[in-house]
DNA sequence: GAACACAACTGGTCATACCACTTGACCACC
DNA sequence: GGTGGTCAAGTGGTATGACCAGTTGTGTTC
């Protein structure tokens, strides 16, 4: 029997998530009005500041423009948006948008083995690296065999001294976390594969950046692969 | 004589900037504890509410750690920031952060490629693209030119049909756009070249993912390149 | 039709009060 | 010595009310 930590959720927060959820969901619109500040505080019973903050939360996110004097209008997602929003896209409502997925996994595919490669030129720590894949084989939970995984891309983002890289990996982590378990029949193929991270290691900190750009292409490939089969066969389905 | 747009400063904002000015030039280090709101709110002359707005924003960043009846402590930005503080880190007291700027074309670099090639397979659309290369090549100011190839870019990624890319260019854009005077001398080799972003718009439209994909390469590597060379020169200046 | 004044409404800021939580000190009990 | 309980002081969290600053729409005047 085990107690997790209980996570404390202020009023701004949930207001920013329902606020979010609408926006996310289509109820709200690209350049729709939302209530004054004032309406929405009695709507949702809470107070006006719990509302200005959240509003604020969602003007610094990129999804409502706030004009004084006039009303808060939505913006477009896609246009002002930050990664932080991924999140929201990816499990609206609970369920995995597939399209989303797709699309980081994509990312993953593009940035990872430029990182794992700038790692290798920059020499990544061996000890580290052994360690966090001796975590990966250790760990046989899918869900926590993925944030073993995760916390091995952390240390390879981190040797390749990008503070770019780094940050949209906080960023990509951050989406990815929350659809871990929805995520883990793709991504088993991938965790599985302690061999390949074992190798990825070795390649990075022996230098050799041409082998660490080709592995970590081929371990990361897999996961998308599955995911494309996934939707080919949702479409097949709908035909 | 032309009179440019008053940018707005609310308090919170100003606060903002005080705030994480002093934990990105290192006044203020990670695990430090911030004065409380209401301290921090007579140092400034301001509010407690305009202070708490701050917070809750740098709380937000991943830049700060806040906890209820305890101090609010200075986070790893590097561990737990997002895209957003990539501007701050970029002009630092208003200089340019030659490893910061590495590290964002170093993610263009990787990020370019791949983004032409998905739009190439899913088909951008010709005229919106031609449109942007003209307006490039029309714009003979090298900080328009820059802006005028960041449009280029936005429809790019949103050719490639991938939230992740989208949201991730909306954060490079938003850490590149004060820095365009600062970059533009390191820019100049790539916007200057608008017979390759008309090939580049060639390659897309007609679906050629592979020759998109290598002019894009071609295209961002110069920029990096440029900025390696400037590099070399520093570290050679300095010995 | 253009310019102006005004009212109503919106967001922006502040002061004050109170609640909820944390921390440290001290005490009692085993 | 270790555990649990109480209390005070300080922190963050929330609410209320007042007032200021800006925007928008309406009516009036020329």
């Amino acid at each position: 029997m085990t107690f997790a930590k209980i996570e404390r959720r202020s009023l701004p927060d949930e207001v920013y998530d329902r606020v979010l959820g609408q926006i996310v969901s289509g109820s709200l619109t690209r350049g729709q009005a939302l209530p004054s500040e004032r309406a929405l505080a009695e709507a949702l019973g809470v107070s006006r500041p719990a509302v200005r903050e959240a509003l604020q939360r969602l003007t610094h996110a990129g999804l409502v423009t706030v004009r004084q004097g006039g009303a808060t209008t939505v913006s477009d997602i896609r246009r002002t948006g930050g990664l932080d929003v991924l999140p929201h896209l990816l499990l609206p409502g609970g369920d995995l948008d597939l399209a989303v997925a797709r699309s980081i996994l994509e990312a993953r595919l593009a940035i990872g083995p430029v990182v794992a490669g700038l790692a290798a030129e920059r020499h990544g720590r061996a000890a580290a690296l052994l360690d966090a894949v001796t975590a990966i084989e250790t760990d046989t939970d899918p869900v926590g065999r993925q944030r073993k995984a995760l916390a091995f891309w952390e240390l390879v983002v981190d040797a390749a001294d990008s503070v770019a890289f780094r940050l949209m990996f906080n960023g990509l982590r951050a989406a990815y976390e929350p659809a871990l378990r929805a995520l883990s029949t793709v991504m088993a193929g991938e965790v599985d594969r302690v061999e390949h991270y074992r190798a990825l290691a070795e390649a990075i900190t022996t230098g050799d950046a041409d082998t660490a750009r080709r592995l970590a292409h081929d371990l990361l490939s897999h996961a998308t692969r599955a995911l494309l089969h996934a939707l080919d066969l949702l479409e097949g389905a709908r035909r």
